[in-house]
DNA sequence: CGCACTGCTTGCACTTTGCAATTATATGTG
DNA sequence: CACATATAATTGCAAAGTGCAAGCAGTGCG
């Protein structure tokens, strides 16, 4: 009867690995400006991460807005689907090529944005108040490896992952 | 006809938003991992959150574990559902308050655990391989404050952060 | 033209999620 | 002691979200 090994044979602990404590205050963050786009404008995550994109790039076609947010084709046709029925967001067939569509946010696409944005905005601001200086500038710099490890990580797939940990 | 201004009105840009960033990361590295566990185990999310709080606190009952993992009672209700059907965990009624239930990891729950635990570990290690050593210290600290904070800004609601941002 | 290819959308089955209601247990009160 | 009230957890069901096969333009090449 020695089943019960109180601490985990791995060291990992939930609440000290790094991807779990970054998608934890990813998560906590997102909560509050979710259920305010959601109960103000009726806008999925995927509709305000569409937005969003279709704010700052004019006459995106689909692959590029899913390229831009980390959504899949289906997510994509389906929230600028959203936002159209909502009025934010107009689709045309494309100028040269008509199989891309040419997405662009409307007026009130953009009234919505910015109302969205600076909840966004004031968020990012308390959390980067809790930072000095020179922790964000190592933040900066640190997510941007850690970003382009991720999409490594990512492409690699599991069966790889465990083949490298195996064999380093 | 000058409803185009190309870039957002508000500085927000989903790329160089941190909650975005964190998100993004977070996402990366945690769908192989999710690939592992279910195509190998046929465990969710939530199950596996959970596999990875009682695999270092025995005896949980739901509400700790809810709040170890940030789980809703009905995800946790339901995660150790499928934990117990599939031989990972076992659910027993407290000792003093038969209310609470006393949910403890089995044998080969632990078995399935470490297994997990090894690819986990294995992408940390290549995340924190991209970073110096002053680097994890920084972002270590530095996320623990962005925990707490996130906390903070959950807790709040967005009413609340609007009316704080229009009155700083 | 006809055929293969590409970008995107739709329909449909499946899964997950949110919430009301329920069960089981405990505790306080007259 | 019986009764009302509170709490932990679970379950059922409707709504929302997701994944994938198939479909629909539109393009380009032989």
């Amino acid at each position: 009867m020695k089943q019960a090994a109180p601490a985990a044979d791995d060291g990992l602990r939930l609440s000290t690995w790094l991807p779990y404590r970054l998608f934890l205050v990813a998560a906590q963050v997102a909560r509050p400006l979710e259920s305010f786009y959601s109960e103000t404008f009726g806008l999925s995550q995927a509709g305000w991460r569409i937005l969003a994109v279709i704010a700052e790039r004019d006459a995106a076609n689909a692959s590029e807005i899913g390229r831009a947010c980390a959504l899949d084709p289906f997510a994509v046709s389906r929230g600028i689907g959203q936002l159209a029925e909502l009025g934010f967001a107009v689709r045309r067939p494309g100028k040269t090529d008509r199989r891309f569509a040419a997405v662009s946010i409307t007026r009130s696409g953009r009234t919505a944005f910015n109302r969205i944005a600076a909840l966004g905005s004031a968020i990012e601001a308390r959390l980067l108040a809790r930072l000095t200086e020179s922790e964000r500038t190592t933040l900066d710099s640190a997510l941007t490896r850690l970003e382009g490890e991720g999409a490594r990580i990512d492409a690699a797939g599991w069966r790889a992952l465990l083949d490298d940990a195996a064999a380093p």
